[in-house]
Formats: C-alpha cells, sequence, structure tokens
DNA sequence: GAGTGGTCTAGACCACTCG
DNA sequence: GAGTGGTCTAGACCACTCG
C-alpha cells in the first residue's frame, strides 16, 4: 500500500458523510478527498475489493461510485492495473469566430499534432451530402475522416465530406485541408457551426480514449467560398474535457429586434 | 401487455445481437428497436423483470443497458410507474455571435418562456468574482440564478453576477436582467463565452429534471459595456438535448497570421 | 395491494497487468 | 501467479405509482 493510502485511507474502516444512498455518499467522498488535494492527479486508490471491505460496502456499490467518477473525468480505470486519480487536462481553447482548420490553428499554438486518418476516400454521397453539399446527381462525395492527435493525447475527431469538384482526390490531403483546398482556390472564407453537448458513444469514446457516456461537443460545420458556394460538410466530436471555444459577441441589428 | 410489446417484444424468449458483453448487446438491440420505429416515443418498455427474464439474463444486466440509454436520452424511466421511450425533444438554437438575452431570445420566437428565481440577493464575492467584476475592496456582488422554462420544461440555469453598482437591488430583476440593466444605461453591448461539455452533476440535474451524467454545455460569459467595464459574469448550463450553439465564422486578421 | 424502478449484497468467473 | 478491474448472477428489501 502507498503512503497516500496510508495518509488518506488508513489502515482501519472510513467514516462516509451521511444521507443518500451509500454509492453517492461513497462518490462525494472520494470526490471531495481528490477536490481538497488529499489525493493527487496520477496516485492510485486502493483497490475495488480493498475499498469494500474498508467502507463496509459491497463491491457493486464501490463500482457504481467510482463508475460514475470516471464518467466525469476524476478518475481513470487500467484492466489489469487499478484506480487512479485523473491527471489534469490542460485545456485547449478554440475561438467560434475565427474561421481556422485544425492543424493551423494548433501549430499557432506551437502544439505538436498529428492526425490519423480514420477514412479517406470517395463514395456514393448519403442524401443529406447530396443535399447540403449541393451535389449533382451521379456526383461522388469525398470524405476525409481523422483521428486528431496531440503529443500523445486524442483531442478530436473529424469527419469531413467535400464535393469531388473541389478535392477530386482526398488521398492528396495531409495536414491540413484547408492548405489542401486553397491550392485550388477553394479554401472557404466563412462558415456556419452548430454546436451540441452530447454524450460520447461506445466507438467515438474507443477513439478518443476516455470512457463512453463521458460528455463531448458534438459540432457540424458548412463551409462556404465567397461565391456563397458549399465547399464542406463537416461533424467532430471535441473532448469536453479539453476543449473550450471562445467566442465573442456583439449587439447587432437583429439582436435588438 | 400493450401491443407494443406484443409486436417488438412478443411473448417468448428475446434472441440478442452477438458479440461484446450482455448489457452492450441489449442496449444495441433496444436502440436499434427505438432507432427503426418499431417502439414509438411514448411507448412503454417490458418492466425490467420481464426483460430479464425474456432476454435471460439478470436484472442487473437489464439495469446496466437501460441506465446507459437513459442518460443518453433515449429512454426515461419513472419510479413505481415503468421505462418509456423518451419523447423527442423539439431543439432550440442560439446565435453565438448576437448578444441577446435569454428571455428576449426566446421572446422572438414566440415561445412562453418562465424563470424561478433560485437565488437573488447581495452577498460578499468570491476571489473570482472580485477579479472578474473588478471589485473594490470592501464591495459586495449582486447574484441572480434562475432555472429557464419552457412550457414545462426546464432549458437551462442561469447563474449571474453584477457589481451592485450597476445592480444595487437584485429584487428589481423580473422576467430580462437585460431589460432591467438598460433602464440604467448599463446594458453590456460586447460578451466573451467559453463553452465546454461537461457531464451534469446530481443538483443541476435534478433542477433540469434529466439524468445526473447526461451531456450538457456549461457557458461562462463575460459581458462589458461599451467602456469597457464588466458589467455581468455568468455561468449557466444548457440541456444537451435541446440546446444547439449556432456561430457564425469568418476569415479574420489573426487568423491568416 | 400489485407492480415498478432504486439500492444493495455475497459471490463467481474472466481478462488483463505486472514483477 | 497474485492482484486488478470487467461482467454477471440470484436474490433481497425499499420507495414509489396507480387503479
Amino acid at each position: 500500500m502507498s503512503d497516500a493510502h496510508q495518509a488518506l485511507f488508513g489502515s482501519g474502516a472510513v467514516l462516509l458523510p451521511q444521507g443518500g444512498p451509500l454509492y453517492l455518499q461513497l462518490k462525494r467522498w472520494i470526490e471531495d478527498a481528490v477536490g481538497k488535494g488529499l489525493i493527487q492527479p496520477g496516485d492510485a486508490l486502493p483497490s475495488e475489493r480493498d475499498l469494500a471491505t474498508r467502507v463496509d460496502v459491497s463491491r457493486v456499490t464501490v463500482r457504481k461510485a467510482v463508475q460514475q467518477l470516471v464518467r466525469d473525468g476524476i478518475l481513470v480505470q487500467r484492466h489489469g492495473s487499478g484506480t487512479f486519480v485523473a491527471p489534469q487536462p490542460h485545456r485547449v481553447e478554440q475561438s467560434l469566430s475565427q474561421l481556422t482548420s485544425f492543424a493551423e490553428d494548433m501549430a499557432r499554438r506551437g502544439m505538436a499534432v498529428r492526425s490519423v486518418f480514420l477514412d479517406r476516400g470517395v463514395y456514393p454521397p448519403s442524401s443529406e451530402e447530396t443535399m447540403v453539399l449541393g451535389l449533382s446527381p451521379g456526383e461522388r462525395v469525398a470524405r476525409v475522416a481523422r483521428l486528431r492527435i496531440s503529443g500523445d493525447m486524442p483531442l478530436a475527431i473529424e469527419r469531413a465530406a467535400l464535393s469531388t469538384s473541389v478535392l477530386p482526390d482526398p488521398g492528396v490531403v495531409e495536414t491540413s485541408l484547408y492548405a489542401q483546398l486553397e491550392k485550388t482556390g477553394n479554401r472557404p472564407v466563412r462558415a456556419i457551426q452548430r454546436i451540441r453537448a452530447a454524450n460520447l458513444a461506445e466507438g467515438d469514446a474507443e477513439l478518443l480514449e476516455i470512457p463512453a457516456g463521458a460528455a463531448a461537443l458534438h459540432i457540424e460545420r458548412i463551409a462556404y467560398l465567397a461565391s456563397g458556394k458549399v465547399v464542406e460538410f463537416t461533424r467532430s466530436v471535441y473532448r469536453g474535457d479539453t476543449y473550450d471555444f471562445v467566442a465573442e459577441l456583439r449587439v447587432g441589428e437583429s439582436a435588438r429586434k
């Protein structure tokens, strides 16, 4: 047992705060210990079986408390290894008024970023893609799906769809999609983004290496050329624990009625 | 048993898709049934005990599948009453470039909105409030916390802090905070918003009437007068299943480096 | 009072990690 | 091989809803 356990958990029984179901009492207790810094990021918690006997509850109850804290990003569990206080993720800010690409955005911050391509090819379009991109009948769609990684931490999943008229060969896209589009004069100058919060689905959670059910930002972007033509239709999923989007609001025409 | 059950669940055993843990198989199976419209919003599912015997798993396993679907907003459970397919929430869009107040925003849409005050008073400021609002030593802070409700559905929690120099008596705030500020010439003209996704905490979840752990948008707003003085510091929590924030992005100076 | 979800237990077996 | 988290069971009792 580590020193941290000795200090925090002692070797004997644990007294929970009263009120409500046991698993919530235990959850609050652990949350407080982390909040007060009694256990630091990276520190191991006692094993679930250990905790169960000390707190004098069943292991199922311990797991219910612990798993909620995992979902909330307070703890991390590693199968076969143990349960730990989650490292403090450094948050990344992104502007909601400047139209930039992910690659350029991170480069400006001096952050090392790489992408893993999940998909890069030409497909028959979905009806949604046909509509949004304004594709002609029979025209196909170029898809570029990437996992964005900074250091060794996955940050976001980006799934872009473009008309093959602006991107005939998605295979040429390297780090920056916008840099590629610029070469043919098809870099967008304007975009509409729709942002919402949703719990991470199983598959996306695996890619982002965080538990399913964790909160994520889902962003839908439609980008336009100066001519008004739609160039890009992208759905992205950003980790909720690392991303802040920043917007500047002003009093405008429609705002004052 | 209702007709829907007869059609979907039959009266006998259920065959799950294969692969992975039982609770995920069951989760996928229910999710598919809802996705395909085999069970409609409002329809009841068989009871947990019923499902357990039909699918031939334990009730704990059924609950694990069902509770994830509840968290994801697919199902709702009512204690003592049953488990139902969640009603389709109509989504609300809000601009991220126009500085408007919630009350005015909803009025423009013709939506009936009311507020329940959670708090409205004058307090000694937190150190964060002192810093952000630029309070003088000894100056106190006006707090206005509201639960925003449309129809009978809670939409958001808004917790605003203002200098008492612009809002000496928070008790006078009725439907619109900005309308009140306008009377004294203290309506903000500009604001910075910081948006992130996070899982709902216990208390906020109760107020918004959705399960703890559901994804929500957390928004921090700092609003300024034309003079540059900070008027308002507000933290809001919006339901992830009903809110879309919409931003328009443009190529700008800093974007092109 | 019958039925429902909410909590909790004691125990089992498996897959994984680590020295 | 010892220890850890991941899944699963059969059963219990409680609080709540509804006719």
